[in-house]
DNA sequence: TCTGGGGTCCTAGGACCC
DNA sequence: TCTGGGGTCCTAGGACCC
């Protein structure tokens, strides 16, 4: 028997948030709907015309639409009825709201998502163990050893995963399989929604070098734009650049992967579990705050996002010990800070005053846009604990004690 | 009326150690 | 009497992705 072809599939469930939410408010079918923007207020004023039918007989008049939209954010996710009219993912809500006024707009709701994400990833692993987890909509998953995998290239096993996530949810998907994940990657977009594409190892020059370079995972717009000042726009004039020219002009490790890429070259395996690197918390203000004049808001804010963060580290069980800090000047400048320290901590008072030192070491005296911190260098806190024990005490764990308040620590703002 | 929030990875320089 | 390379850790910024 010959050895099984690798077939490696990428799964991307199509216009997800919007998806998820038509599934609340049906009525919403077939209209353009955008994800994005302020959380609550609509969130309750729908609430307030909720009628006995619950959520599917709101009237389709009683959604707020973008047109009343006034403030920050951008759109997260469109329906496809919205993306006729030119509005789409990162997409400003304002800008948004000149191309299609009369979209409904829809609060972010990411415990639902997160729910529904988990439903389709348990059903996949039901029938295909090999998952890669890539964010709340997408994975990877190895067909190669999975029954029906290699049938018609995989084209059999990825109806089998539609149906199944259909059947549960009520959310459609698009699926690409390919030789590997780059590929596959690109193939998931060739037929959306719900649809199912299979491209072969010698499909590579017919179907992937046409594309435009930015469509390799890992081209963004900087190197997008430097390609096309060397006069390079599709994958397949990148394919047929010397690796050594695009080595002097990417660098040693960049250069060699865009040769690798555009050649459909990609041993990536399907990683099936992996430990986080870092946590954060950070918020975008409704208006441009001062340090000084605003430094009462900010201060609360601050603390408020070390407490989140705390929780986060306490709920997932992990302990960290660089803290960090971010924030963004109403120019769109962003600086970070950050300092290592002896203790991995999940503890609120020591990461805000730890995050309070780092904000000492930055300029305040443009407004600020954006706030966050953020805790790195993670550990599981049980694997913290062992650590500790082999270490002498002034490398202790400290843990979220009462003894290091946030009130006692110093104020900046 | 520009431009969210959560991440990962890479680069590059300096400190410090051997 | 001034000069090596590595290796690792820390920090800052930036590209990119979902």
């Amino acid at each position: 028997m010959n050895a099984p072809i690798r077939r490696i599939a990428h799964l991307d469930m199509d216009a997800f948030y919007a998806s998820v939410e038509l599934l609340r408010y049906p009525q919403l079918k077939g209209l353009p709907v955008v994800i994005g923007g302020a959380r609550r207020r609509q969130d309750e004023a729908l609430r307030l015309v909720q009628g006995e039918r619950g959520l599917a007989g709101i009237p389709v008049e009683a959604f707020p639409v973008l047109r009343d939209y006034t403030g920050r954010g951008v759109i997260t996710t469109a329906t496809y009825a919205a993306r006729q009219f030119g509005v789409g993912s990162a997409l400003g809500l304002m800008k948004a709201a000149r191309l299609c006024p009369q979209a409904i707009l829809l609060p972010v709701d990411f415990d639902e998502y997160r729910k529904y994400s988990r439903l389709f990833k348990a059903i996949i692993l039901e029938i295909a163990p090999l998952m890669e987890d890539r964010g709340v909509d997408e994975v990877y998953i190895d067909f190669t050893e999975v029954p029906g995998g290699q049938r018609e290239g995989g084209r059999v096993l990825a109806r089998l995963l539609q149906k199944a996530i259909a059947d549960k949810t009520g959310l459609t998907c698009s699926i690409g399989v390919a030789p590997n994940k780059l590929i596959a990657k690109m193939a998931s977009e060739f037929n959306k929604p719900n649809g199912i594409s299979i491209v072969h190892e010698e499909d590579l020059q017919s179907r992937i070098w046409p594309l435009a370079c930015r469509k390799i995972n890992g081209i963004g717009p900087k190197a997008d734009e430097i390609l096309a000042r060397l006069h390079i726009h599709t994958i397949g004039e990148l394919a047929t650049q010397p690796r050594e020219w695009l080595i002097d002009n990417f660098g040693k490790a960049t250069g060699a992967w865009m040769h690798d890429a555009a050649n459909g070259r990609d041993e990536r395996p399907v990683v099936l579990e992996s430990e986080p690197v870092s946590i954060s918390r950070e918020t975008t203000f409704d208006h441009d705050l001062h340090a000084v004049r605003d430094r009462a808001e900010l201060g609360a804010i601050f603390t408020s996002l070390c407490e989140k963060l705390a929780g986060d580290l306490q709920r997932k069980g992990y302990v960290g010990k660089t803290i960090g800090i971010k924030l963004r000047y109403d120019n769109f400048k962003s600086v970070t800070r950050d300092q290592t320290i002896a203790h991995y901590t999940d503890d609120a008072g020591v990461i805000r005053h730890t995050a309070g030192l780092c904000l000492k070491r930055v300029p305040l005296t443009q407004r600020l846009r954006l706030l966050g911190v953020r805790v790195g260098s993670l550990l599981k806190a049980a694997e913290a604990r062992e650590f500790e024990s082999n270490t002498p005490v002034t490398h202790a764990v400290s843990t979220h004690s009462t003894t290091n308040s946030i009130a006692a620590t110093d104020q900046l703002f």
